[in-house]
DNA sequence: ACAAATGGTGCGGGCTCCCGCAGTTTGGGT
DNA sequence: ACCCAAACTGCGGGAGCCCGCACCATTTGT
């Protein structure tokens, strides 16, 4: 079995392969390489059964690099290895997971052992897991009234790119007044509304952006990959 | 001497004590907690001469934890390490350094003698450090022409947390058409204004946030700590 | 099987936003 | 004291945004 490492923090790789040996005796060579990109290029010159990888580098990050390694092997079994429990994470992750692959979430906060297990039941058994840390978030934005569901984050992710409702309607195929409908849900769930009446004289649209990000909803890397999806898609409108 | 040490990762953070042994022998006491809250806490009761801390941390980060110690302890010489060249890292530290105060910015991404370097420059000899790779930054922005000025960036901060043009020249004592003009410059020097006539139906006001959090002028910690100043705002304007 | 709930769509009005035009103030430089 | 440039301010208009009202289609519950 053969295992690839991508993560840029020297102190935290030295840890995971001491932890990979640790857990995973049939593991015949582990390569580590600093970044996505270097990542990309290793997947694809060696044949990786595994892949444990950071999420934020910085060159390319996890999840795109996760992306393309995906489309040239999608057996390539990944475990996402992240210091932040942000939302925006798991769903960028889960939006990019093509069907019946395997993956995992840990967190860096994790213990030695818990690491271990998650070690062997994503990368050996195939299972795929998310950190129980995670799981608590969908919980701890209390009811599920607050939740966002697929068709409300797209909008909200062309929101976050500056799209106008007119763009937005046209690029997921609603009327416009279907988008704005969206909208106002959105205000709803990330409690924009809620403060209007208290404070008048906000931004809804930009509020609701500021709120995604400061409740990691959204965050930045996951804004970046956005951004380019964007840039692919009007390159297609564009001709 | 005294040091106080603010880490939430347990590998960085011993091996900032270990370097920090090796670089100031002249140190009699270190105290190593995990997070903000307690790093104020532990502040306000030993008396430190020193403290290096790391920015993002679970429960309160570092800009805000400064804040306080400052606050309460001018004297105090703090040393920022951190993993991101964020130019919002170095402008929210900038925006809340007293007078004469000491301290300095190291990324975590410094070699192992750069860092001790800067341990006995900033903690021992009082000296105001901030790493090259963030000088790099204002240039890396090319023109000076794109290099946004304070009350550009005060407006930035504004408009990121949502509100709109009439509360921000009430905020800042600005007419509202001043604002407007600000918002101008703001679009362009961020390049919104630049990719408008390829793409129409961009939302500036919103892509404007977008870009600013992507090239990472702004980022979540200091959208956290200005929400923060804001709610102190508006609560004195209420009554 | 009927009702209620959910999601999509059109219309229209009041508001904010972007920005061109034009006039005033401020700050340096000579 | 002079000038020029930069920053600030008011006015007005076209466009986008927020959202109430009204209507239709599909799904869900009892």
């Amino acid at each position: 079995m053969k295992i690839l490492v991508v993560e840029d923090d020297r102190f935290h790789a030295s840890f995971l392969q001491d932890v990979i040996g640790e857990a995973l005796p049939e593991v015949s060579e582990t390569l580590h390489v600093q970044d996505g990109l270097q990542g990309e290029a290793a997947a694809r010159a060696g044949r990786f059964d595994a892949v444990v990888m950071d999420l934020q580098m910085a060159r390319r990050n996890g999840i795109e690099t996760a992306r393309t390694i995906w489309h040239e092997r999608p057996r390539t079994r990944i475990l996402f290895w992240s210091n932040y429990s942000d939302e925006a994470y798991l769903r960028g992750v889960a939006e990019i997971v093509p069907t019946d692959c395997v993956y995992g979430y840990v967190l860096k906060t994790a213990t030695r052992e818990r690491l271990k297990l998650v070690l062997r039941a994503v990368l050996l058994d195939g299972q795929v897991m998310v950190d129980r840390e995670m799981q608590r978030l969908r919980r701890r934005t209390a009811s599920p009234r607050h939740v966002l569901n697929d068709s409300e984050y797209a909008v909200l992710l062309d929101l976050a790119l500056g799209l106008q409702d007119r763009l937005i309607a046209e690029r997921r195929g609603m009327s416009l007044r279907t988008v704005q409908n969206r909208l106002l849900t959105l205000y709803d769930k990330l409690g924009v509304s809620d403060e209007e009446p208290a404070v008048p004289g906000l931004n809804k649209r930009v509020r609701a952006l500021s709120r995604a990000i400061t409740t990691r909803i959204l965050n930045v890397e996951v804004l970046e990959t956005a951004q380019r999806d964007l840039e692919g898609w009007l390159g297609e409108q564009g001709r």
